[in-house]
DNA sequence: TTGTAGGCGTTATCAC
DNA sequence: GTGATAACGCCTACAA
């Protein structure tokens, strides 16, 4: 079958006793090409073992059918699920996914230059988690098309899917606020930096002033999204945290997870003597013990839209920026210590 | 800066007002150039945001820097790490990564076929979780560097990273029979035909075997490794499960969750009335309450390890295939019903 | 329907 | 040190 040495469309041309440019048609525009010439040329293909070069084809055609996807990290079913349902889009519009993320010391910058400097991506899709100036920057002198998760860029002229997270994190906050009654709120979120913290807080802070409560600067924290950080620093002060009406809204599921498990380690009752609520309703927020009230994102959905909007980008390059916003969904569970709501079924 | 329309390198010559050549060699570092023409090529380059076209440059170069990672699925924390792992060690070794998996209908076995069809890739790591026919032989007539994941494909001139599935899975049963007197093991397993699934069973049966304990046919099952399948099936049947001495072995840490979580909802005791082990020691495993007793997979060292060998092999294709196995670890915690066995702090 | 010839943007091999 | 020039493998007018 294949031979070793790479066979060059030329070869195949010889062998088929025609000229490269029938090969050529006889692989793109098959239509135009004489039947039995075509029979022989596929038959000449398949003896070689002959595969197009996709550089030299690229090198024509300036354009590689595969698109950049760059995330801050990789970490947790977050990002698992966006790089799925980007995968899915991708491959049904018959592009080829190429993954990366920020990684210890490097930021998006620095990856943002890399992407673009020696590479084959159509495009690139990419989800910045904080908006430094430099990232900004990056992200305006972009010289591919450009899809941009999560964050909103003011002003920016790049498509964009975002997520509606102030809206999600008020009705989260107005349900645990009226339904379940909490008034004292701890706040746990991401680092101060993090667009999605940011967003969070700030409704945090509105329904707090909606609803005459006081603001604790003591009861807002800053970690890092993890499970062990949220369980340690929760081992710590849950004792403090609890009592009736207070409750924690950790800013993603996996944090507000740790806090019940450390809640339930040191002997605090959820949601009866400590409530507890988190973001995303990834699939932990379901195992957890009680499940928890949560905002769902649905991520998957939102990495196959970037994607959308990436390839329509490449395909049409003078569109005007499109802007997706996908809305989130309060999802009612025990955790919150809300009585008796359930406003879905639960696994 | 940058202009619109593409410019070349010629471009940057004429701006220079040196030769092609010389633009090259100031682009490659390879060869001395005088050290004022190199400043004056370099302030043309950013005058112009000249970018090499990398088509171009791999027409000439035959590489294009970047693999293919090919996962059977992309569901779930496993997969994740894999991708993670994989991911950092690409970067590392200064390669990106090319993402893809089978979807709904298409199998690897087609996926196999497109990845190195017109496609730019230096080398493919992948994972198979079935060995059909049509896989092993796509695999066999691969015309790109390749490395396997975890499978074992008999005589196979590849690189391949493999976990010891099943002196893992030995180990788990042998623990659970010995130290936590199980004498009936229910086994939920994935598809019949996937290579995990195939390694555990036989684990086991010879442990089973061992410590004469009788094969119950109807006690082995055959599910999809999904948290939700494993609940629903739990829900149905862990009244008949339950016993003393009784126990499940459910072959990914997820459908243990799921039963675990079946379990306690039909008021059966973990580990008390129906004891249960998982497999892999994803995250999850830590969050069950009781927490699992399980085996260690390092996935995100195997993503690592297969990239690393595959980048080898495309530096020097005529080395000796390698193999490398990863050992797993057991991991007992308390959902096994073994006494004060703690072999590792827990979170 | 098929062939010829030019060009895509690099790098590599020579000369100078 | 630097500059022509020939590959690299493919696509696509244009000609036949």
């Amino acid at each position: 079958m294949a031979g070793s040495m790479p066979v060059s469309i030329a070869d195949v041309a010889k062998k088929a006793r025609v000229s490269i440019s029938t090969v050529s048609r006889v692989l793109n525009r098959r239509q135009l090409v004489n039947e039995k010439t075509r029979v022989r040329v596929e038959q000449a293909i398949r003896d070689l073992g002959y595969r197009p070069n996709a550089f030299a084809r690229g090198l024509m055609l300036r354009r590689s059918e595969m698109i950049g996807l760059l995330l801050p990290d990789l970490h947790g079913e977050f990002y698992s699920e966006i790089i799925r349902g980007a995968n899915a889009q991708a491959r049904e519009l018959g592009y080829n996914l190429v993954l990366s993320s920020a990684r210890d010391g490097d930021d998006s910058h620095a990856l943002l230059r890399a992407m673009q400097q020696r590479t084959l991506l159509d495009g690139v899709a990419v989800m910045v988690s904080e908006l430094t100036d430099r990232i900004q920057e990056a992200l305006a002198g972009f010289a591919l098309p450009l899809c941009v998760l999560d964050a909103e860029v003011d002003g920016s002229p790049h498509d964009s899917v975002v997520i509606d997270q102030r809206q999600g994190a008020v009705a989260l906050m107005r349900h645990v606020t009226q339904r379940a009654g909490w008034r004292r709120i701890i706040f746990v979120g991401g680092h101060e930096t993090n667009v999605d913290t940011i967003a969070r807080l700030e409704a945090y802070l509105q329904v707090l002033a909606e609803r005459d409560l006081p603001l604790v600067p003591g009861d807002v924290y800053h970690l890092d999204y993890q499970y062990d950080t949220a369980y340690a620093l929760a081992a710590e002060r849950v004792r403090s945290w609890a009592g009736p009406g207070h409750g924690v809204f950790a800013a993603n599921d996996e944090m507000a997870a740790g806090i019940v498990a450390a809640a339930t380690a040191a002997g605090v009752a959820v949601p009866q003597e400590l409530a507890v609520v988190g973001f995303d309703d990834t699939r932990i927020a379901r195992m957890t013990r009680p499940p928890l009230t949560t905002v769902r994102v649905p991520m998957a959905k939102m990495g196959a839209r970037a994607v959308e909007l990436l390839c329509q980008r490449i395909a049409e390059p003078q569109r005007p920026p499109t802007r997706i916003s996908l809305q989130p969904e309060l999802i009612a569970r025990e955790s919150c210590g809300a009585p008796g709501v359930r406003l879905r079924a639960q696994a």
